[in-house]
DNA sequence: TAAATATCCGACCCATCAGTCGGATAATGA
DNA sequence: TCATTATCCGACTGATGGGTCGGATATTTA
């Protein structure tokens, strides 16, 4: 059997990724450390040369995850201007990946990590600071689309004031929403119900 | 030591409101049938007389939890009829027990009940009825309050043909607000949340 | 080419915990 | 009172899985 060595940061990386994989599909404690190596292709005990731990490990898939994700939200402000395009491309980058395939692992991932959070001695417990941050830079993207939104004369002066709050329920509704469709066995046109709000909600908050 | 035994169906719900108990707090993996066992105040194998295997009781105590929540939620439309007043009470009752002190049980179990819904080999894998009833029931529960509202003359004729849409976003929105709220530890005010929502809905709904 | 170092892993240990078993104790009924 | 039955549980088993250890294999350095 050869072995092949490979470049210390690499291979961390590569455990992440199979860690992502196994703890999005099977969460926390159903996934084994042993599976994770196996799908990394390597040995049970390599994957402690990297990470301390089960739970460091968890944390650097959820890390992995989150990069990507802020990623994707990143690249929509670069796309389009307008506040409620913005708005309207996020939720449906939100919802893809949710359908019946279910093959986005990032998004599994995410439930995952939110039912660490709600844990009383979930994952989170003694880093809850780790969850908050990332929730918190959600919402900042949100806010700074809204607030983007009012200074170029888009949408009305009324809504800085209250674009946290907005940004809040958006994202809520959000979660929700795909939460909700996985629970339901993929029944929800999510699409529509995301139409529905948006086209109630752009005459609200645009300019005129 | 005495031991006081007790009529039979007593016991068994004594057992599953322990559960409840400790899976609401440490989750369905983390809580063990030894714990729940010393909880209701008997031997770990008297719960294996009531309860076939841990699954099952589990399943007992999120009944146990349904069951109370839904007669909370059907004593609201016995309370008021105005549909807006209603879906305003709902909402209330469902950040109700969600503050700082996070006593209620009901809404911290249903957090495990989700987590074991979206896992790959949760505890409701192989019985996806029981979670999509419980979910079909809350949300037929929103459709009656909106059609109710409309044959009264109180909501626009139009609600009736989006009460579906309108009753799933709702649910998704108050169920994607509390859990963001215990993810961000607790800043957020959920009444404000809520009112900003209800108070730019109502006119939409209302009939002029 | 030979020591020093980095990377890898099979085999093991040990704690936890779901579920079983055989029998003890209390209630019931004749 | 004395079976018969219902209720209870301490002690055990077996499986799982996180984490450790000692050494093997590869790479680097001198």
């Amino acid at each position: 059997m050869d072995v092949t060595t490979i470049r210390k940061s690499t291979r961390a990386r590569e455990i992440a990724l199979a860690a992502l994989q196994l703890f999005a599909r099977k969460g926390y404690s159903a996934a084994s450390i042993e599976e994770i190596s196996t799908e990394a292709g390597i040995g049970k005990s390599t994957v402690y040369e990297y990470y301390r731990n089960k739970k460091e490990l968890f944390l650097a898939a959820v890390t992995e995850g989150a990069e990507q994700w802020f990623s994707d939200l990143d690249a929509i402000g670069r796309e389009t201007d307008d506040p409620i395009e913005r708005l309207q491309r996020i939720a449906a980058l939100y919802i893809q990946g949710h359908g019946p395939e279910q093959t986005d692992l990032k998004s599994k991932l995410f439930y995952e990590v939110v039912s660490q959070a709600l844990l009383e001695n979930g994952v989170f417990f003694d880093r809850p600071h780790l969850i908050l941050n990332l929730y918190q830079r959600q919402i900042r993207t949100i806010v700074n689309v809204l607030l983007e939104g009012v200074s170029s004369g888009r949408l009305r002066p009324e809504i800085a004031s209250y674009s946290e709050r907005i940004a809040i329920n958006f994202m809520a509704w959000l979660d929700g929403l795909v939460i909700h469709n996985r629970v339901a066995g993929d029944q929800i046109d999510l699409r529509a119900q995301i139409d529905l709000v948006l086209a109630q909600a752009a005459p609200l908050m645009g300019k005129n």
